[in-house]
DNA sequence: CTAAGATTTCCAGTAATATCGAAATATATA
DNA sequence: TATATATTTCGATATTACTGGAAATCTTAG
């Protein structure tokens, strides 16, 4: 995996309220959580949280669903295992280096 | 672990130049690297190096040892475990919630 | 088709970060 | 002590990020 592409994920992640919002979203599991239940959950402005989302979309840590009016915010796994399989394969200690 | 300390960690971690240099220090075992040889290495200004040092000093990923004119970096293993740990304990599915 | 709900985009102000040359500091060596 | 080496701090600038109110968009329901 690319780095620019791991250092992408963390920096979106480096964030308290996003680390949050996506907290809340990986634990949401498959279904994910709908934008309005975050809003009122984590008590941001609508517009706040809807920049911290795209953040969240940009490094793709996340995808969203829609249902009706509804925007659900789902975790994508998978990339979450990379970023730590780079973090464990990547920078692991190496005697020979 | 504090949710704002992992966030600070991932930040630090999530700039690329600073991801190579946290790379280089941790694959260099508990030796460590001398600033010096990662200015080598990565072939950047020193006052660019020290300032991204300075960064992932703050964090708590890495301590510093001095040899005589020599400052090493050394990764804080456990603060990358503690890291990836909460990764995998807090933004775990949990189908309960 | 109009109104209401859900979310985003626009806009603007403020704050934080990144970069790097030059000067300063710390340490060792002659 | 003078000099060389290693690294940091200073200072200045450019860029990027964060925040949130107001307006716009998109979608469904009446």
């Amino acid at each position: 995996m690319d780095i620019d592409v791991v250092a992408k994920a963390l920096k979106e992640l480096g964030h308290p309220t996003r680390l949050s919002i996506y907290k809340s979203v990986v634990r949401a599991g498959y279904q994910g959580i709908a934008v309005g239940s975050l809003q009122e959950k984590l008590a941001i402005p609508g517009s706040t949280l809807s920049h911290h989302i795209s953040s969240l979309l940009s490094a793709e840590l996340i995808s969203q669903r829609r249902e009706g009016r509804t925007l659900f915010c789902v975790a994508e796994y998978k990339k979450l295992q990379s970023v730590i399989g780079f973090l464990q394969d990547e920078c692991c200690i190496d005697e020979n280096s």
